[in-house]
Parts: structure tokens; sequence; C-alpha cells
DNA sequence: TTGTAAGCGTTATCAC
DNA sequence: GTGATAACGCTTACAA
């Protein structure tokens, strides 16, 4: 079995005590004492014992993280910046697939310290079924939960966008993302067009929303092909994804059309773009970074007792570059 | 904090090594006690301390899943299947999303009875680079590692392919899929198609190998539209990934080309297949569950202290489907 | 500056 | 059948 602090002390020739306090660097330890315990720590591969640290201390330093798809691909940059930065503070994170309820069970029996929920489908999800004694901290949509929630401000980003490309003109903006029910943060970006084009619903704007049923790149793609054969007027289109605008543009190349001269593009994104496009894209969303560290923070915060706001929705900014022009710029 | 075994005791009025009995369904405990017990254990709402209960038993009843990169997809719907067959002994997985020698390092310290990494450029990594107590398993690619491995033979199903389309006539077979060299796992599935085709590299069969620079939908779209185009002598695709060949369909029939009357493909996959294309697929691979079933057995196995074979690789096996008929069959 | 001892929540081994 | 009690590996007063 493992090494412990007293095999460590055996070695040393001293009390576990004091190996505990080596390790630990207490001041109440002298130096030289300290740097013998730790080469012999090091010597003996030791590496210390979670379970019995965290039932004295009741803190394990470490955080639960629910996940329950872990098919999503777009959280997950995120859960590796939030990873990167509870590191720093010397906390590890720890994942579980299962469902929301069985992984925070699972949390609370390991005494993790705070517990992160990804949202998704929190609808079937009421309060009254979560048992726990940790600290919870949802991020997504805040529906029918008490607990604290940090949340992006989907139907306002959209706004932004389509309130940008009024300003500069354009009267045929078109709106292509994921309309199915199924995913209320898609939806959120669908009712903000609305709202930001005076309507209730799609059909009241027949051939400006492009459903699509996926955000992948080839959704885009077929949306964009669609859109443009039958509708030559269109200026400017929102794209409710990254990977959507992807497959936008490869759209246009092959009809020939120019970005930003016969089109303006705003794509909805959060994460950083890595990939060299034909033009840089203009974007609205909250930087996963952003994200990363209001997380980051709202769990350390809640982990010391500190209370915080019941829910932290976060505003989306707006970054225009090449992939947008004024309406008319180029006649 | 925590509602302890204690505190049942204290509401039951019997003592807590009774309630410990109890909880575990010992045979020692009257059933009336035990019922009255449980249910006060329900109304308290208990949770047991992994810490405490691992800390005598030395035992988690926990397995520990090392995945570095959260970003691929392909693994996750592994990784789920493996969850769930382990749930069903009672184990739970935890996930870290941490670099491969931290996160072996904190499964260690949480003693986690074993861990299974999802091997990836384990190049870099040498054993010795790795401090465990705990059992490992690694999935994938075996290199300078000396602890058990699964894996699938990638380049097997490749050749199983081939041969399967040159017995049934064609002899103009293409391969599109990746050939960088970053994927280890991928360039296995380009080796088992030089090998078949007797030849040593891709130069060799300039028209026959196309390359993608992912294992995205469009990617397999847009190397198919290259590869038919130029080539319309071509009878067979042996396509590297589901995803491909679905970018591959999509390209076949914007050409009007129909499989598998101008066409036959089979494609690589592990993963059972939900979207109902156009034809039903014939594919090469080892289904998940079936990966999931040997790894489960193996963790089970290596638990127990039980010795496994170094390395077990799975054996792919061939579905021939209606993407697939005989050289001029159709003529 | 170092050592001793109590206690964290649980299981397991005894006695009763 | 049930109840004390030791032990798991560690931290932390407190004593030396």
């Amino acid at each position: 079995m493992g090494v412990t602090i007293k095999d460590i002390a055996k070695h040393a020739g001293v009390s576990y005590s004091t190996v505990s306090k080596a390790l630990r660097d207490s001041p109440l330890v002298k130096k030289p004492t300290k740097i013998k315990i730790m080469k012999i720590a090091e010597e003996l591969g030791y590496q210390p014992n979670v379970a019995a640290r965290s039932l004295v201390q009741k803190k394990s330093y470490t955080i639960g993280v629910v996940w329950p798809s872990v098919e999503r691909i777009a959280p997950s940059i995120l859960i590796t910046k939030i990873n990167d930065l509870l590191e720093e503070k010397s906390y590890t994170t720890l994942l579980s697939i299962n469902k929301v309820e069985s992984a925070i069970a699972t949390f609370n029996r390991f005494q993790v310290d705070a517990i992160l929920v990804f949202g998704e489908n929190k609808s079937v999800l009421s309060d009254s079924s979560i048992q726990t004694t940790v600290p919870i901290l949802y991020y997504g949509l805040k529906e029918n939960s008490t607990y604290p929630t940090i949340d992006v401000n989907r139907r306002k980003a959209i706004k932004l966008a389509v309130n940008y490309l009024q300003e500069i003109g354009h009267k045929k903006i078109a709106f292509i993302g994921d309309l199915s029910d199924v995913d209320p943060l898609q939806k959120e970006k669908a009712i903000g067009f609305f709202e930001a084009m005076n309507v209730k619903q799609a059909s009241e704007l027949p051939d400006l929303v492009i459903p699509t049923n996926g955000l992948e790149v080839h959704d885009g793609y077929h949306a964009a092909k669609t859109l443009l054969s039958n509708n030559t007027d269109i200026t400017a289109i929102i794209s409710g994804s990254y990977d959507l605008t992807r497959g936008i543009l490869r759209a246009t190349s092959e009809l020939a059309l120019y970005v930003p001269k016969d089109l303006s593009i705003i794509s909805y994104d959060n994460i950083p773009q890595s990939d060299n496009l034909e033009v840089t894209l203009s974007t609205v969303g909250v930087p996963v970074t952003r994200i990363a560290k209001q997380i980051n923070e709202a769990l350390l915060s809640i982990i010391e007792g500190n209370d915080i706001q019941d829910s932290i929705i976060l505003d989306p900014e707006l970054n225009i570059a090449n992939s947008c022009a004024p309406f008319g710029w180029y006649d």
C-alpha cells in the first residue's frame, strides 16, 4: 500500500506529527529537518491520503463538476479553463458524467468543497430532489432552481447583433440557428432575434429565419445555401454558433459571394477563434475566459461560506471585425 | 455539516456500531431495528462519508478515469458506456481532465481502486514519470508502456475492408482519412490501407489516398468532392470515420452518384449508428459496447489483484450492409 | 523546535 | 442481537 507519514517519520527518525508539519511547510519546523523530510517523502513517493486529510480538515480541496452530457463539445473548453483557474488556487476538479442527482450524491459522499452543475435539461429537475450539504453552483439557464446560477445572456447577445446591423443600415437581416425545443439555450438566441425584429415567432419572418437541426458546420452550410439561393436581397446574417458560421462561409465562397462586400456576418461565439478563416469574424457573446473567471470566483466564494448573488447573468460583448460592413459601403 | 451514523444512533436510541451494521444490511441486526434505522437515515438525509469508509476499508469503490482531452467527442460515448457498466457493479467513476501525471497523482491521493487512462499523446510519457500504487489500465495505442493496455486493431480493420472489396471484384479502391502525424490512432488506419494495397506510403497511390485534416463531416465532404471529380473510375471508398462517411455521402448525392450502384462504401466505425442515412452503412470496427465490456472486465479484474494479459488487442468485425455491392453488379 | 495525544466518520473485532 | 472499542492516515492543540 501507499507510503504514510509514519513511514517517512521512521526513515527520518522524527515523530510523525513533525513530518505532517514539515510537509505542510509549517513554520514550527526547522529548515534542515524540513528539507530532510521533504527529500525522504520524495524518495519514497509519498502521496498524501485525501481521505484521511479531509476527514480531519473537513475540506478536500476538490470541486465536483456535474457534467451529464460528455458528448457535448461546447462546454468542454469552459471546463478546461475553470480547471486551470482552480488549479492555481490548488484545487482539484473531478468530473462526474452521471445524472445530476446521483452525481451530487457522489460528490457529497466524497465531501467535495463545492459542486458545479452544468445545467441542461434542468427542466426535469427540481431542487427538492437534491440532497446536499455541499454548496452548489449552476451554470446554465436559471429555471426552477433556488441555487445560485451563472449564465450568459444569449438573448441580449443576438439583440446586440441585430441592433448593430440595423444601425449600419442593414434591412434584410437573417438568422441561422437551432430553433428546436430541446435546447433552451439555443432557443434563447432565436428569441433574441425575434424580439429585436419586433415579432413573436419565426413564422412572421418566413424568409429570414433559417432553422438548423444542429450546430455543426454542415448545418450552417446547408442553411446558408437554402437561404442565399432563395433570397438574393439578404445583406446580413446572424449566426447562432461558430461552427454554423464556418459552414455559412463555406457556402458563401461556393456561391461566389464576398464577405463583407456582398454579405455582412456576425457570429454568436464564446470561444476564442483559433482557425484562420478567410475573414476575421465579427462576434457577439461572452468570452469563455470571462465566464470561467466568474465561475471560478463564485466557486471560491461559496466555499468560503460567503453568499453570492443568487443569479449572475453575464453581459455579452460585440466585437466588430472584417466580416461586417455598413450597408451600401461598397456600392 | 453532514449527518453521521452517530446522529442516526442518537435518534434511534442504539449504538452507532449497530447503525453501521444496519446500513450495510448485515445479518447481525434484527429486521425491525434495521428498518427503523434505515428510515431515520432516510429522513435525516444521511450520506455515507467516503473518506472515512475508504480509510478503514482501503477501498473507495471508485474508478478514476484520466481523460486529458475533454474536447474529443470520440471516446465520450465509450466513457459513458463504461460508466454504466461499472455502476451496475456499484462502482463510481470520476473523471479528471488534467495532464496524465497529475491526474494519476490525484487519483492516488483519493485512493481510487483503479485508474483508466485514455492514452493519446502517450509518446511523451514514459512509465518512469508515473508514481502510483493504484493499478492502471490504458486504453489506446500501446507504446512504451508496461501497464496493461486495451486497444482496437485499427490497422486490421481497414485491411479487412480492403480485402473484402477486392474479393467482390473492386479494383479502384480509395481511402479517405486523416493522415496527419499528430494522431497515431488515425495513422494506424492509413497504414492498414497501405499494407492491404501492398505499398509503403501514400505517394505510391497518389489518386487513391485522400488525406483530410480532421474527422468532421465537412472534411469527408470535401475529400470526396476532390476525389470523385478527378477520378471517375473509382468504384469503392473506405472511410476513416463515421463523420467522414456522412460527408462523403453528402458529396455523392450532390454529384448524383448512387451508393452502392455507382460506388461502394465501407466506413470505419465503433459507434452504433443513430442517424438514418440514405443507405445503411457497411462498417468495420470494434463496437463500443464490446470495447466497454472488455475495459470493464479488465478493470474489475485488476481491482481484484488478478494480473491480466499485458495487452488486449480487440479484433474488428466487418458488417456488410446496403452501402456495398460487388463490382459490376448493376451493369 | 519537537513529540504526544485526541479526534475526524467509518468498519471490524470483540465481549456482553 | 447489540454495544464497546481499536484502527485507518492525517491534522492540530498542547505538552515537553
